[in-house]
RNA sequence: GGCCCCGUAGCUCAGUGGAUAGAGCAGCAGCCUUCGAAGCUGUUGGUCGGGAGUCCGAGUCUCCCCGGGGUCGCCA
């Protein structure tokens, strides 16, 4: 594959025929404008059209018909370009049929490398996604970050950037002691002490199941300890497990993480002390009733500060962040940091924009912000909790209905739109996932080549020459949209369009399938050109289905 | 009350300011002696929540209103 985008060539065309258009006609104001190329949605709108005419009326003070021809006059066709039309102000180009039925070949050869670019080449990113307070089990909630950061972690990479996926273990502070608290009171009540769980802890089951896990390999050996030394001594073993449980049912859903960043080390490194003197020199925290804190009033209006370590000595959860932060694009050297995060902390992300700008880190720091997951229980939509021990376990919905079927639910609605999450429905409709749709594309085109294969037709030496109906090159112009897509993804992040692209090309393959013989012994040169044909909208689905996440099978 | 997200077909949702708003599911009518029917074809279904505005052009941008959700702590 050319390293050079089909979009971005054609662009680049565009743009040198309309600067030596301003130039022979003395047109001004025309370099304010970015040329953006688009795919019509109309095909007698060619394959790529540009509105710049349009856009350029003013400026140049000339009608967008004119502009339009005169850009039309100019542009250099050949190569890929094979006519230039102007109408309605728009510019449409039409792609050559011979050069794109040559990029058949040239997809089966890119095979696993089909999509790649060198994009973000020597950039190191790192991104940040699931990272639940590690005081309990995995819930629908806290998941829907995973196949979000996963999948954009794969695009990253896939655009050419060093990604490094992190989980980020906030194993200090007030939630870690609760949760510490919480398995001591378990611990104390398996022996047979009457004591009560306050409302502040974690009532739900797994938190007697650790406690009873503690109490079967040591028996009563901790008895004698107080309930603040239990808490101490039990909160890291708390967190021991849920790391266990986080990293196995992760892995579940394809995911694996790089690195599990510890809290309690970077609080360690020194590294919050480091930052609050840099904010400090800074001349942007203040003390006040005991505690240090952040000034916000240049962020925000009616804010004073945000505190950044306690009255009590204690750093807050903003300052450790902070230093967290500044500890990757610093130390570990990260050219950007990018968080998958839930609605949640909206707040928070206001309070971390505002201190990136003072450190001069902003333009380093991004945020994928998902609206809330809720849940169906009994009939009733409810936020999830762990503290009120109302949730939904990651592991049972992947039980199930399975990976495949998971990631793509959570990726297929943009991450600004609630979901909420209905196990019984998902269950009863878990066959009707798209999802199956897709794979059953591939697996067809597998069991197409199988066919062809015990036939003795391959698709070696196949003349892509041959492909010459639209609906043969209607699927070429399809799979090339998947470089375009990784380098729109990689740009805004928006990963759910990887399924919305999945259905479409899985639906032309179907729809072709059904017009076009591919495996025919009266004519085996355009079955070779076909076989090829397949073999590349295989690769764009493989591809595609790498992104998500999802396999790609042979056979269902 | 301030800030953020959402409101598009019966349901679930796509839709970088462009040309005639789409898909899946559900409904209706069809299609397997031939490469996989987890499929295909046709069809029903829309005041893009409402109203103003900006623009050559608005589902998309701005403002107001309505409805749903989130958030505003020396918790994280």
């Amino acid at each position: 594959m050319s390293d050079v985008l089909l979009r971005d060539q054609i662009a680049g065309a565009l743009k040198d025929a309309l600067g030596r258009a301003a130039g022979e006609l003395g047109w001004s104001g025309v370099d304010g404008e970015p040329i953006k190329v688009e795919r019509p949605e109309n095909p007698d709108h060619g394959d790529y059209a540009t509105s710049v005419a349009l856009r350029l009326a003013r400026p140049v003070r000339k009608p967008p018909r004119d502009i339009a021809e005169a850009i039309r006059e100019r542009v250099k066709v050949g190569g890929p370009i094979a006519s230039v039309e102007a109408l309605n102000g728009f510019v449409n180009i039409r792609v050559d049929l011979k050069w794109l039925a040559s990029q058949v070949d040239e997809i089966v050869r890119a095979d696993k490398q089909f999509g790649r670019s060198k994009a973000l080449a020597g950039k190191r990113m790192q991104i940040e996604f699931v990272s639940a307070n590690p005081t309990g089990p995995l819930t629908v909630a806290n998941a829907r970050g995973g196949p979000l950061g996963d999948a954009l972690s794969s695009v990253l990479e896939f655009a050419g950037a060093a990604v490094e996926r992190e989980y980020y273990v906030e194993d200090t502070g007030t939630q870690f002691d609760t949760f510490g608290r919480s398995i001591a009171i378990r611990y104390r009540q398996l022996h047979g002490e009457n004591i009560e769980i306050p409302p502040d802890a974690y009532p739900a089951e797994y938190v007697k199941d650790i406690a009873a896990g503690i109490k079967a390999r040591e028996g009563d050996k901790w008895m004698k300890l107080s309930l603040e030394e239990q808490t101490k001594r039990f909160a890291p073993e708390g967190v021991e497990w849920v790391l266990r449980e986080a990293k196995r049912v992760t892995a579940m859903l394809g995911i694996h993480y790089d690195t599990w960043f510890s809290q309690a080390e970077l609080m360690r490194s020194g590294y919050f002390e480091k930052t609050l003197a840099e904010l400090r020199k800074l001349g942007k925290v203040y003390e006040k009733d005991g505690a240090v804190w952040l000034e916000a009033s240049e962020a925000v209006d009616d804010k004073e500060g945000w505190v950044l370590v306690r009255s009590n000595g204690e750093p807050g959860y903003l300052g450790k962040d902070i230093a967290y932060h500044v500890q990757s694009l610093r130390e570990r050297a990260f050219d950007k940091k990018i968080d998958i995060w839930g609605s949640n902390t909206h707040y928070h992300l206001i309070q971390m924009r505002a201190a990136m700008k003072v450190l001069g880190l902003l333009d380093r720091f991004e945020v994928v912000l998902y609206q809330y997951v809720r849940f169906l229980h009994e009939g009733v939509l409810k936020r999830m909790a762990r503290r009120s021990g109302e949730f939904l376990l990651l592991e049972d919905v992947i039980e199930a209905v399975g990976k495949d079927a998971t990631r793509y639910f959570f990726l297929q609605s943009s991450a600004d739109r609630q979901l909420d999450f209905d196990l019984e429905l998902a269950i009863q409709q878990s066959n009707e996932n798209p999802v199956y749709y897709v794979q059953y594309a591939h697996a067809r085109i597998a069991s197409i080549l199988r066919t062809a294969a015990e036939r003795g037709i391959t698709s070696d030496g196949g003349d892509v020459a041959l492909l010459t109906e639209k609906g043969e090159l209607d699927l070429v112009r399809l799979a090339l949209r998947l470089p375009e897509l990784v380098d729109d993804i990689r740009q805004h992040y928006g990963v759910h369009q990887l399924t919305t692209y999945a259905l479409e090309l899985a639906g032309a393959f179907h729809g072709f399938y059904r017009d076009h013989r591919v495996v025919d012994d009266a004519d085996v040169p355009r079955s070779k050109a076909r076989l090829r044909l397949v073999l590349a909208v295989q690769v764009a689905l493989r591809q595609t289905l790498g992104l998500i996440g999802v396999s790609a099978p042979d056979k269902m």
